[in-house]
DNA sequence: TATCTGTTATAATTGTTGTATAACAGATAG
DNA sequence: CTATCTGTTATACAACAATTATAACAGATA
């Protein structure tokens, strides 16, 4: 899976890095149990610190994407805990977005498609993905 | 307006301030043209430096919420300019955010309703407040 | 004149981010 | 056994962002 890395983000790397596996996973690009590279592997590869890597797999480890072992590395999770939270803290998130489109003047319609498109796109790829593996 | 910071959140409070004054505006607690408290007054209020409120109203002129005059002050402004990378932005800001959502097994209608909540309830209020003004 | 407005400048502090270097414990392949 | 891989921890340092503090300025206003 590619992962690119804008280091003329305002977002931290870490956070790139950790958004991107997550939206590598809802698009099938990662599995539940497979094998990311190591820390080392993976920080050579974008040319940057191996402590920056293993902040983004200790974020996803916390949040239940990530199984970390020390002989084994990092693996995707083959189930994800129940984050009971989730619905609060997602809509705690959109909240101020949601705020900004209808300032703007966003329609409710385009609102609605605009995040119907990202969510499909993302679970076609996803089938498609899981299509090819049979 | 009431507006609260969280001094213990991950969020700049510059960030708080500028999202509740958004969302403030979303919902009609604050309308086109109204008057905001001075930096000076709005930092007393909270208990943080006038320089972080007038970061929070630098970035919300930036965006075209506010106009900032040395005589009159901080007035929310009439009329939003449209920023056509908007719904670009927006996307990009809710991508990690859906792929998310489908990693934790969120269902297709279960992220539209709540996006559909979030919209119609923020609307619904706006209306409410216009409603009491004629 | 005194007081209010946003704005700018400067400095100090604190926390975050990223890099660098090094080491450790455990697993594994030769 | 040795060499090499894994995540993990520790320490130090540099760069930057966020926040506070103090002070001053220009312009408007009562």
């Amino acid at each position: 899976m590619l992962i690119q890395i804008d280091f003329a983000s305002d977002l931290p790397i870490y956070r790139q890095l950790r958004d991107q596996i997550v939206i590598g996973l809802a698009t099938g690009q990662l599995e539940a149990g497979e094998e990311l590279p190591s820390v080392r592997r993976l920080a050579a590869d974008l040319g940057i610190n191996l402590h920056t890597v293993h902040k983004a797999y200790q974020q996803l480890r916390d949040e239940g994407f990530l199984v970390l072992d020390r002989r084994s590395g990092a693996v995707m999770a083959k189930n994800i805990p129940d984050q009971p939270e989730f619905q609060n803290w997602l809509s705690r998130q959109l909240e101020p977005l949601v705020a900004e489109a209808i300032c703007r003047k966003m329609s409710t319609n385009d609102l609605q498609a605009l995040v119907r498109t990202l969510d499909q796109s993302m679970r076609q790829l996803k089938k498609d993905g899981e299509m090819q593996n049979e």
